[in-house]
DNA sequence: CAGCTACAGTAACATTTGTCACATGGATTA
DNA sequence: TAATCCATGTGACAAATGTTACTGTAGCTG
C-alpha cells in the first residue's frame, strides 16, 4: 500500500475502498509551500484539494487587497467552494493561502461530478463539508455583525489556538490586524487591555493565551 | 393538470416530469401569512420548502434578538440550509420569516435524500442553490467586513428594490435599522445625506430610489 | 560595534457609529 | 375636535475605531 493511500485512509476514514482506489488511479499528489496561493479570487476552478497534511487559510479579499479570514482547512478536509461549483466555468470567490506546508491530493472537477452519483461516501463527504463550512461562515457573520472588535479578537485568538493545538500564538499584531480587517494599533491597544485583565501574556511575536 | 403542478412547472422549469410527479404524490401544499415564522433558529429541520409564490427573508439572530438579514427567498427557490442537513437531527442556524404571503410545497428530508440519487434535476437544483446561497452570504460578509454603514445602506436599498422589482421601498427607518443591526437614528441620518446627494427621495413610510 | 529593520507601545486627534432627549407632523381613533 | 400613535428629524454627547506620528527595543547583519 502506497504512502498516499495510507495517508488518505487515515485522514478520510469514511471514504470507501473503491473511492480510495479511484483517487489513487486518477488524481495527483501535490505539495505546497508556506505562503503559496493555492487558489485565488477570480480564478477558474479546475479541481478541488483534499488536505493530507499542513494548514491552509481561506479568506475573502476586499477591493483594496484586504484579507478577511473565513476559516482554516486542515488534514481530512477539502475546500467547500470548489466541491460544488459543478462543471460550469465557475470562478473562485475566495483565496486560499498555505499557512503550514501542505501535502494534498488534487481532484479534477469532472471526476467529482461522477463520484457524487457513484460513491456514497464521497456524496456524504461533500454534503458534510458544505454544511459545516456554511455554518462556519454564518458564525463569522455573527461575529462581525453583532460583536465589537474586542470580542472578535478574543474569538480569533481562541480559534487560532484551537487550530494549532497550543496556547502560544506566533503572530505579529500586524498579521492579526490584517485578518480582522483593522489596524495594528487597534490590535495592540486591545491586546494590552486583555493583558491587564489577565487573559493573555504578551511577548515579542508571541501571544500566550491564559484562558 | 392540478394548479400546483402548473405552478411547480412554471417556477421550477428544470425539474423533470418524474420529479414533479413525485412531489405531487408525496408532498404537501402549504400557505403562510405575512409575519409567520417558517423556521426558527434552533428548531429541528424536518423538511424543506419550495417557494411558489410570495417572499421570505432569511436572517441570523443575535444573542439579544437582533435580526441580521442574510438574503431573500423568492418563487423558484428553496431554503439552502434545509436542503443539505442530511438525515441527522440537525437544528436550523437561521430564522425564516414571511415578508409577503407565501405559497409553498414542503418536502420531508427523507425524500430529499433519495432524490439526490434518483433525480438528476433535483441534484442539480440542490447544488445550484447551495452554491448561489454561499456566494450571497460571502457578499454579506464583504459588506460588513469591508464597508461602512453608508455603503451598506445603499447596497441594502438596491437589493431591496431589485427584490421587489420597483424603486419605491415601503419600509420604515426602524425596520431597516433592525436588518442592518444599527439604530433608527443612524439610518435617518444617512438617508438624509443620501437625499442631499440626490440618491433618494424620502417620504413617510417610503423611500424612493433615484439610482 | 554601528546601522538597519521589524515589532510593539502610546499619545493625540479625526471619524464613524451608538445613544439620549426632545420636537414636529401626519394619520388614526375616541 | 382632542387625544394618541407612529414615523421622522435633529442636536448633543459618548464610545469605539481608524489615523498619524513618534518612541523604544530586540534581533540581525555588515
Amino acid at each position: 500500500m502506497s504512502e498516499t493511500t495510507i495517508s488518505l485512509k487515515k485522514n478520510f476514514p469514511n471514504f470507501s475502498n473503491d473511492l480510495i482506489e479511484e483517487i489513487e488511479a486518477h488524481c495527483n499528489f501535490q505539495t505546497f509551500k508556506s505562503g503559496d496561493i493555492v487558489m485565488r479570487t477570480g480564478q477558474y476552478i479546475k479541481n478541488t484539494v483534499l488536505i493530507l497534511k499542513g494548514q491552509l487559510k481561506i479568506y475573502r479579499e476586499g477591493d483594496d487587497g484586504e484579507e478577511f479570514l473565513l476559516y482554516y482547512l486542515e488534514p481530512g478536509q477539502a475546500c467547500a467552494i470548489s466541491l460544488i461549483c459543478s462543471s460550469k466555468n465557475q470562478t473562485s470567490q475566495i483565496t486560499a493561502k498555505v499557512v503550514e506546508d501542505v501535502e494534498a491530493v488534487t481532484i479534477p472537477l469532472t471526476l467529482m461530478d461522477k463520484w457524487m452519483m457513484n460513491h456514497r461516501s464521497w456524496y456524504e463527504f461533500v454534503i458534510y463539508t458544505y454544511r459545516t463550512r456554511f455554518e462556519e461562515v454564518l458564525e463569522v457573520v455573527d461575529n462581525i455583525a453583532f460583536r465589537a472588535m474586542d470580542e472578535r479578537l478574543e474569538f480569533y485568538l481562541k480559534r487560532h489556538a484551537k487550530a494549532c493545538g497550543c496556547k502560544e500564538i506566533n503572530l505579529s499584531h500586524q498579521e492579526i490586524a490584517l485578518e480582522l480587517n483593522t489596524s495594528r494599533e487597534v490590535i495592540s491597544r486591545l491586546l494590552k487591555k486583555m493583558e491587564q485583565r489577565g487573559l493573555v501574556r504578551l511577548h515579542r511575536n508571541q501571544i500566550e493565551l491564559m484562558i
